[in-house]
This record gives C-alpha cells, structure tokens and sequence, in this order.
RNA sequence: UCCCCUGUAGCUCAAUCGGCAGAGCGGGUGGCUGUUAACCACUAGGCUGUAGGUUCAAGUCCUACCGGGGGAGCCA
C-alpha cells in the first residue's frame, strides 16, 4: 500500500502493508519509531516495532537509508505531529545500509554534495520532490497535446545533417579515433563511417516535425536533445529534454495562444497532483514558489513585440551594461528587467529583426522582423523559442542563399514547401527549465537525473 | 570560453595580525525517554584540493593546475 494514499486518506483500523526506505529511526524504551518513505510522497509513514517483536535485536541496528517491510494496523497516533500511524506485527528487513558509510544524513544536505551522489539523491526529500513534479510534468505534457489532437512523433536521435544550425554537435562515428581512414588529402574519409557520411546528435527535432505536420496537421515531439556548447551555467546541460509543437494552418498568434495554454496547463498539473512537493520546495528554497505559480496560470501573459521591448527598456531609465539597440538581440539582464522589474510576469516577445534569427522563420512584410517569438519567463529567462514557419518556396530559397546555407542539403525540408505548403507554426520547450520554474530549483542540474555537461558524465 | 568568489573531519562550517587544526551534525559505546532533524555523557575521526614558492614558522601570503558556486556569452 501506498503511503501516500494513507496519508491522504486518513486511514484507520485496517490492516496494511508498506515497503520502503527508512529516513530515521528512534528509540523509546519499550518499541523504536521509523520514519519510512517508499517515494510515493514527500511526507513519511511512522511505524511503531514494539520491542516484543521475535527479530527486534535485527531491527534496532537498522539506520538511515535501510529497506524494510512492515505490516500490521494502522491506528491514531497518540503522539504528536502524526495522525497516523503503523503499529507493526511484523517487520521484515530487506537491505541494511552500513551508517558508518551512508552518505545521506536525518540533516539537510548541499545540493552540490547531493550532486556527487546522484545515484542516492532521489531518496531525500528535496529530490523526491522535484522527480515526482518531472514526472507529473511530463505526463501532464501528453496529455495536453494528446486533448487538442496532437500526434506524438519520434524524430530521429541521430542525424546525418550537421546544418540544423542551433549550436555545436555531438560526432557520432565508428570510426577508430586514433587511426582514421583518410582520402587523398589527407582529410578523414566519413564514406568509410556507419552511415557512409558523419553523422550526429540531434539538436532539434523541429525540421523533421515540419514534414509530420505537413501530413497529420498538428504534431509534437518529446524527446532527448544533445548540445555540445561549452556553456557553464544553471540554465544549459549537454543533454536535456525538449518539446516541439508543430501545427499546419496556426499563424504566429495561434501559436503564442498554444503555448501560452500549454504552459497554464502544466503548472495547473502541478497543483493537481504536487501539493506536498511544492510546499516542501517553497519552504527549503523558493518562499514566493506557489503564488508565483498561481500568478502565472491565473492572468494573461503579456504579448509585446520586439520592437516595443526595445523601446520599454530605452525609456526604463535603467543603467545596463549592454545597450538597448534596435538589432540586436536582447541581453539576459534585458529579459529580467522586463519580465521581473517592468512586467512582472511571462512575456512573449514576437516579431525580432530577421538578421538575428533563423532561416526558416517567416518573413513579415515590413522587409525587417520575421515571425519569431520567444517567451521569457521571471527568474529563469527563455523557456520557449517559436516561429510561424515561411511556406513560400521563393522567400525560404531566397533566405538559404542569402545567409549561404547548403541548399542541397535541404532538399528533403524543402519538399514541404514545394508539395502542398501550408502556412504553419511551431516552438521548442526546454523541458528542464521548465521544471525548474515549477520547482523553484535554480541549477539546472538538480533536475534532471544524472545532468550532463562539461567535463561531468559521471553514473 | 571570459570575469568574480571559493576549497579545512563523512556532512555543514570556525580558526583574530602568518604562531599548538576546532565545533555542531553524522558514526561508535553507555544512559534516558510516545519519540518528532529527540535528549544527556563519553569516544574515534585530518597529507587543510594538488604541485611549487616566500618565511624561523603557511589552513592563512604568492604562482600554476584541478574541483565547486555566482555572473556573462551561446541557447531551450
């Protein structure tokens, strides 16, 4: 049985059995009281072992990070801080965990120690908490797409284009790093390579998305991303999660609509479902967590376009160390001024000059910005990048050569537009920065598993 | 990759001006107790990140490297 549903449900004077991982045990004279988790909720079950119990000698040398079973009746407890409890016939010892070397204490840990422990991580509270809100997250994601008639498509992991054009690749060869084949001059020969030419990790699932949107109308992906960025910060991980949207027949404001939707209706996921994670997670680390959260699913995100954000922040008064110019992109001091200081609230900022954006966004007939939009939410920066897609062949060619892309290479993508083009529209969310705005984490790195990035592959 | 901060017991941290390396928690032993990150007593536990340098003397000052944190860039 669930300790979660006991909890929840009050239960008494029924029998039950829980299994799990003991977070403390103390002693009384005449029984020892545990404190035991099986992950199914923040808060512990305590089990009463009174010391008439045939194996007690074996139960008071269990400690912290023990596994055990323990069935018998629950009843009201008569101490305090606990309205129920297990008083145990019968406790069953499945794995001692030696309490000269656990590295888990009753006490709170650093994140950065935790982080060194990542195999044992997930069983302390803070943890528990953040993976229970990933997977509520995750599933609340499905669901979403799932309701508005959206097909979950697997874009490929691997892929032969190195011209998707967001960032370094990972390599994926076969090939033997210290002696590999070469051709006459003397450059690695990749036709001797698995695929018969280089190949490697994904960074986007978006070019492939277009192709099944192009056919089943709306379609998303969820799925692992790679990034070989030399990027050292709480925000970037080599290998992270992405969503990936793709609608036919959506403009620009449609898909700020999608998204806006979407991301109201995960963080309401998490009320649903996380209470307890989320009281836990505010109480240790982010005090104004839950209001924030309701905030945000309860008033509308604020929609500006570029071009007057640039103009809020000549006009704040501000002193930033990178001056606002009509052109460039928005600096990250630029986004909190607006979406903490100015806004205070989410922020979609549409429509950003053509020249520091993708090719395939469509052009707006002002010759200058394209339909791009980004929203950047407080305290965490851009959780999602999103664009109305061009559809016609002309002006996408004309934009390939202009920024003197390989348009050979493109040939597959360009089919779209050459067989039936629609106009569409689509955006990526980072899964994890999402997380750690529902989670109050402020590294990155704390949630997600086993993080990935520079010089740590570790477990 | 750049800038700033930082590295002392298993964990979290002290150590004044350069002058004997300490505490709490955790561990062990004993005691007490319907306990709540229990409490009380005793106890073990250290190449002060690594390698050099300055000095009579370095945890402390200097240099390099390595790890960690924050900020920036790249982005999701």
């Amino acid at each position: 049985m669930a300790i979660k549903d006991i909890l929840k449900q009050n239960l008494k004077g029924v029998e039950a059995l829980v299994r799990g991982w003991v977070r403390t045990r103390r002693d009384s004279k005449e029984f020892s009281f545990f404190e035991l988790n099986d992950g199914s909720s923040v808060k512990n079950l305590q089990v009463i072992a009174d010391a008439t119990l045939p194996n007690y000698q074996e139960i008071v040398k269990i400690n912290t990070g023990g596994a055990i079973a323990a069935r018998g009746r629950l009843v009201e407890s008569p101490g305090k801080g606990q309205a129920v409890e297990l008083r145990a016939d019968e406790i069953v010892i499945y794995g001692a965990a030696d309490p000269a070397a656990y590295p888990l204490q009753k006490k709170g840990h650093t994140l950065e120690f935790l982080r060194t422990i990542a195999h044992l991580r997930p069983r302390s509270n803070t943890f528990g908490c953040v993976f229970r809100i990933r997977n509520t997250l995750a599933f609340a994601i499905h669901k979403f797409f799932q309701e508005r008639g959206f097909l979950y498509v697997h874009t490929p992991i691997i892929t032969a284009s190195d011209c998707e054009g967001a960032g370094s690749m990972f390599r994926v060869t076969t090939l033997d790093p210290a002696a590999p084949p070469r051709d006459e001059k003397g450059a690695v020969d990749f036709s001797q390579d698995f695929f018969g030419r280089q190949s490697f990790l994904t960074v986007s699932g978006q070019l492939e998305g277009e192709t099944y949107a192009t056919a089943f109308s709306r379609i998303y992906t969820f799925g692992p991303t790679f990034r070989a960025e030399n990027s050292n910060t709480p925000r970037h991980l080599a290998e992270f999660w992405m969503i990936e949207p793709e609608a036919a027949f959506f403009d620009l404001r449609d898909n700020a609509d999608l998204a806006e939707d979407f991301l109201k209706y995960i963080i309401s996921a998490c009320f649903e479902n996380n209470m307890d994670d989320l009281e836990f997670l505010a109480k240790w680390y982010e005090k104004e967590l839950i209001p924030t959260l309701r905030h945000i699913v309860e008033t509308p995100f604020e929609r500006i376009t570029y071009t007057e954000a640039v103009s809020l922040l000549e006009s704040s008064g501000e002193s930033f160390e990178y001056p606002t110019k009509w052109g460039s992109d928005l600096q990250t001091e630029h986004e909190r001024y607006l979406t903490e200081k100015r806004i205070k609230k989410p922020v979609v900022v549409t429509d950003y000059p053509k020249i520091i954006k993708a090719f395939y966004m469509r052009n707006n007939d002002d010759g200058k910005t394209v339909a791009a939009m980004d929203i950047l939410f407080p305290r965490i920066g851009e959780v999602i990048g999103g664009s109305q897609r061009e559809e016609r062949l002309d002006v996408l060619l004309g934009r390939i050569r202009e920024m003197n892309l390989n348009e050979e290479a493109y040939w597959w993508y360009l089919d779209t537009r050459r067989y039936g083009s629609v106009p569409h529209a689509g955006f990526g969310l980072g899964f994890e920065r999402a997380l750690q705005f529902c989670t109050g984490m402020s590294n990155i790195r704390d949630v997600i598993p086993f993080p990935r990035f520079p010089g740590w592959a570790e477990f």
